[in-house]
DNA sequence: CTCCGTTGTTCTCAGCTTGAGTATTTCTCA
DNA sequence: TGAGAAATACTCAAGCTGAGAACAACGGAG
């Protein structure tokens, strides 16, 4: 149940005489966890800390929710549109939605702090700006089950960025990392990472930048247009051919499906215990 | 970012002058919902409000996070251990994991309070007790796609309480209610719902009251049984037959694994569009 | 301008999983 | 003691998956 000092007036009295500073207080801020792609690469968008504590340390976007004037996701949105400058319009194409709440009382040396993440998937953005007690803001490459490789599993395991991340934002990241993952499986969301035409070959690196792993090309493409409601076709097809040759591809807008049936499944799930 | 005003002391003489009563107050709850299966229908943990507002509501169970003294996930051990009267040793059969967090400004009428809402799974509890600011609690049946049919989709859709519950406390449950069958899916958390040792068909039994639908038990069996980690076998057989007839079943324990590959999928899923 | 190597898209095919139905045997209940 | 019900095991067809091949359309290097 929520707060309730067993008062027994009625209840318009009993609002009138109620100070909320009779409650300890605990902080409310969302942090952000923002993914984008950036020539082909899996990028986070960081802020390095201006002030105390972890001055200098780079961490995840964020800030207080302004009490009494605003839902939790209103502010992942505003604290969004500040931190990467963009439109209502542009912010319209981005997706977002919550993580999870991250409450350890030692997570924020200053007091007991309550950070409510956010995910979000965004296209191909322009440089952030600084702003607020950011010094500075930056797109940051990610590494993990990522890097250079055709896709083996070994290497940093969960995935983080290449910087020491302050408070707990490198749990964070890596709880979001794993959650694009898992949505890439069963929501036709790795849309959200291209603009609003595609074609199914860059449908396909979305996949395989964010699986960390190559996927075979007829198989995805067999599947994306056997699920329902995943693309619709638009009858163009690209203006050029692949950088490295190969035809022209034919051009896609994201479907109006919300789940994908049946998943595409990655080649192999976690599974803590494999083995 | 987290909260930082700009400072630029040093760390320690920071902390010292830090006054958390700066920032303006939101109060911070923990709601929980307790599923749980008596003589095979879904029930969830109700209590009914003493105080203001919403007196004489029912409404899920929680309380306020402590302040400084506790993390989230602690918090809604600890009130769960409150409402149900569990031993400690209990409470470790019982699944527990975050569902999301709701924070609309008016979701209370007394001030901005923004709630962790937890889900929890356990196996058949003795009668809850009253305590704190409730007036009752009882383990309440709940509707929705569920009730006397053979598995329908019609009714009320998502599920529900039989009772209209205070705060946004509806949205919640249904909101737990949708994850619990999406976890059913593809994790062995049905066997939470059991005890210890249990048979095939009393799983069965378990995903059939919460998708609100009758699955083939041959088909069930084998999927299963094939499932790595799912159930292990206890090499022992039921003291009886089904109720009704028929050969004593084999038992079987929570295997190892946490997520099922390949998943247990429901005969429909949703897709809010599926005309 | 011409090859060569790449790549988009379509097919084929074997192996596996799924849904539905059946058979067999063991119990409970009347 | 007999009828009905339920636990398991099997069978079979249909659908989906992974792997590989075919083929044509393009970009880039000489």
């Amino acid at each position: 149940m929520s707060p309730a000092p067993a008062h027994r007036d009625d209840e318009a009295a009993f609002l009138a005489a109620y100070d909320p500073r009779d409650f300890p207080a605990i902080a409310l801020t969302v942090d952000i966890v923002v993914l984008t792609l950036r020539e082909g690469r899996l990028n986070v968008l960081l802020v390095e800390r201006a002030g105390q504590p972890f001055q200098g340390q780079w961490a995840l976007p964020g800030g207080f929710v302004k009490a009494g004037q605003e839902g939790l996701d209103e502010a992942a949105a505003r604290e969004l549109a500040e931190e990467t400058g963009l439109s209502a319009g542009a912010l319209r194409r981005v997706h977002l939605e919550q993580l999870g709440s991250y409450g350890e009382p030692a997570r924020d040396p200053r007091m007991h702090v309550v950070s409510v993440a956010y995910l979000a998937f965004a296209p191909d953005l322009p440089d952030p700006r600084a702003g607020g007690d950011a010094a500075r803001a930056a797109w940051t490459p990610v590494v993990g089950p990522h890097g250079g490789g055709t896709g083996g599993r070994n290497s940093t395991e969960r995935g983080s960025a290449d910087r020491e991340l302050a408070f707990d934002h490198g749990r964070i990241l890596a709880d979001g990392l794993e959650r694009a993952r898992a949505k890439l499986e069963y929501t036709p969301l790795a849309a959200a990472f291209l603009e609003p035409e595609f074609t199914i070959p860059e449908l396909r690196a979305v996949y395989e930048e964010i699986w960390g792993q190559k996927l075979h090309p007829g198989n995805f493409h067999r599947k994306v247009l056997s699920a329902p409601g995943f693309v619709e076709s638009t009858g163009e097809t690209a203006e050029r051919g692949g950088s490295r040759g190969g035809p022209r591809a034919r051009l896609y807008r994201a479907g109006d499906a919300r789940l994908l049936h049946p998943a595409l499944l990655r080649p192999d799930a976690e599974e803590p215990d494999a083995r």
